[in-house]
DNA sequence: AATGCGGGGAC
DNA sequence: GTCCCAGCATT
């Protein structure tokens, strides 16, 4: 299928982006990396999560993990933990998952095309392609929001899915695949913004055929709000978290405290603090109490402990607020 | 094609 | 308050 542009002037294309990118790109600590794991955990991290949020769990999870071989052989668990507060659990899942497969069953040596990627638990169309030729140089094009958002503005209209990849592939430069790809990506995280874009400092206006003119319509439903209300109670054993079940849609197997079904009277426990939350489609204002309502399960942890332990999001912002982590 | 999956930061 | 982020798996 024919791209629905035709950049007579490709070259210039790629040559404008490239020279830009050579020039602006953002230090970022995965920035140059061509080792095959730190690519592949970048950009797993990097799903639907803002760089800002992801470069201190990168940094983290590396010295935990230096390895394949090292994230392979850990505990699920563990990988978890060192995953709590990034969200999207199931990424960590099947990251675990995949690093199991390629050491067992690729004898430790990384997969290194795309279609072999694109086998691996949680490595999709975009991922497999940015393994590939951020790290092995394999000409294969990607598509994520920022690109798919360039795209658009440079056609004018707004593509199919199809469209976008195929589009993608026709201006991919084959010379540099993967800073190809990643500058399209700094681009859209940069100056194609979503909303005011900044067509004068773009390299690559000439091409385009809308600027910021196309307009993007799209209802999302509203978030909702809510109140939680949780208790931390402490003794001399730690403080008491119970399990989500292992049945769980949301957030399985993982630690919390324990929910108070309903706000305690000022006279029952003391309150003290709250923080906000957002998971999913609602916000939540979340109160605590100091408890001495031990739930009928659960199980008290030390500090030590829970450093090491799979932890929500909220429970890790809860405890430490309350330095207790 | 639509949906569920965390969480937060920019505006 | 709203948007949307270096997506994937499932249906």
């Amino acid at each position: 299928m024919n791209p629905p542009l035709v950049i007579t002037e490709k070259q210039a294309f790629q040559s404008q982006l490239l020279s830009w990118y050579d020039l602006n790109q953002r230090a970022l600590p995965w920035r140059g990396e061509r080792d095959a794991y730190r690519v592949w955990l970048s950009e797993i991290m990097l799903q639907q999560t803002r760089v800002a949020a992801v470069i201190a769990y990168y940094q983290k999870f590396l010295q935990r993990f230096p390895t394949l071989q090292a994230l392979a052989s850990a505990r699920l668990s563990s990988v978890l933990a060192a995953w709590s507060g990034l969200g999207y659990y199931r990424r960590a899942r099947m990251l675990h998952q995949a690093a199991r497969e390629i050491v067992k069953q690729h004898s430790g040596q990384f997969p290194k095309t795309a279609g072999e990627l694109a086998d691996l638990p949680g490595i999709g169309r975009y991922t497999a392609a940015a393994v590939a030729s951020i790290a092995f140089d394999e000409p294969k094009a990607v598509v994520d929001g920022n690109v798919e958002r360039i795209l658009n503005r440079l056609s004018g209209s707004l593509l199919t899915t199809m469209d976008s990849w195929n589009f993608a592939e026709a201006l991919l430069f084959h010379d540099r695949p993967g800073d190809f790809n990643q500058a399209m990506m700094e681009l859209g995280a940069t100056v194609c913004l979503p909303r005011d874009p900044n067509c004068l400092g773009c390299p690559i206006r000439a091409f385009c055929n809308s600027r910021s003119r196309l307009k993007v319509v799209r209802l999302k439903p509203r978030r909702r709000k809510r109140t939680l209300s949780y208790a931390l109670c402490r003794s001399s054993k730690g403080v008491l978290l119970v399990r989500r079940p292992g049945t769980s849609t949301l957030m399985p197997g993982m630690w919390e405290l324990p929910e108070l079904s309903s706000k305690p009277t000022l006279e029952t426990a003391a309150f003290l603090f709250q923080v906000r939350h957002s998971i999913t489609l609602t916000d939540y204002v979340v109160s605590v109490f100091e408890g001495n309502h031990p739930g009928p399960s659960g199980k008290h942890f030390t500090p030590a402990q829970i450093a090491r332990l799979p932890l929500t999001g909220l429970a890790k912002k809860i405890l430490s607020r309350a330095a207790v982590i």
